[in-house]
DNA sequence: GATTAATAGTTGCAGATGCAACGAAGTCAA
DNA sequence: TTGACTTCGTTGCATCTGCAACTATTAATC
């Protein structure tokens, strides 16, 4: 049926990295929408903020490889819904610390609860041995783009 | 520096997912976005007629698991675009048979080609060997997922 | 200290997206 | 034939996103 013997989408790497990420994350983020209202942004700054406790919006950037616009969003959206709460910097004036209010940790442990086991299913059905060499295939090529700038996209 | 014992998002195989295949996709998307103007869905779905040849949208969506919305206006910019027409089909008033115009296969024969480059380039830098696992790897993730409602999503 | 450059974070704007609703055409059954 | 239902594809609307431009603050240079 392929009309020509050329580029085939199906053999492609990245193709096949999103495809799979997209397969993967689907389940899951019925679990933020749904349960919270919450972006995919929203759900990362979460667990960020929830791992390393108090940070500021540019420390987030850093760890995550998000945009700052993306954060800054974000970071407001869960301010609004009374999760995150923001003070000043006290060393430097230009920047706020941004911590997980006692709901906001309540959502976190939950959510981080949820994840575990979704990720604990997608490893069983994938099974252990293969999950563990995808992990490490995955950094790699994390590694490999190791120094990019941090314009992320998802077009 | 962790502060609880708990969730950790880098062990999180639906970010790993994530992260690797934005990483992966960065490198080529300037290649179709600045060289063309097109988006990653249109790039799709001139890869799937290019390979396929002439189909409708719907075939489309169904073999490359994106929403009929997205496919509907990457069709309406590729045709503006002049790399793809359409016309009516025989067996179906409602449908419309897409191919590549003249142009449209002279930008696939050049995006196809690149893509290949992309791709060998990527799998050289992760190693032969690896590469061919992670390949086997994605496609089993994909596979638990097979079976799922095509409703496509970023977030 | 004054001036210039760099950085933290926000916002305007245009483009991409998902979902629901829609018109048009096809299917099926009575 | 008629009417109910499904399917192809498009569009309205709300949301998310990236980029560029902006304010406010800090750092660097003289």
């Amino acid at each position: 049926m392929t009309q020509d013997g050329d580029f085939d989408l199906d053999r492609f790497l990245p193709y096949l990295l999103n495809q799979a990420a997209e397969a993967a994350s689907l389940g899951f983020q019925a679990t933020y929408r749904e349960g919270y209202g919450m972006t995919r942004t929203q759900w990362r700054v979460m667990a960020n903020l929830g791992k390393f406790g108090a940070m500021t919006a540019r420390d987030i950037c850093a760890i995550a490889h998000v945009e700052k616009t993306k954060v800054s969003r974000a970071v407001a959206a869960l301010q609004r819904a009374g999760f995150l709460a923001r003070s000043p910097s006290e060393t430097d004036g230009r920047a706020e610390v941004l911590s997980l209010t006692g709901p906001g940790r309540a959502v976190f442990a939950d959510l981080g609860q949820k994840a575990r086991d979704y990720d604990a299913g997608l490893r069983a059905s994938l099974g252990a041995a293969r999950a563990g060499e995808l992990d490490g295939l995955l950094r790699r090529v994390l590694a490999l783009q190791a120094e990019r700038p941090i314009t992320n996209s998802t077009a």
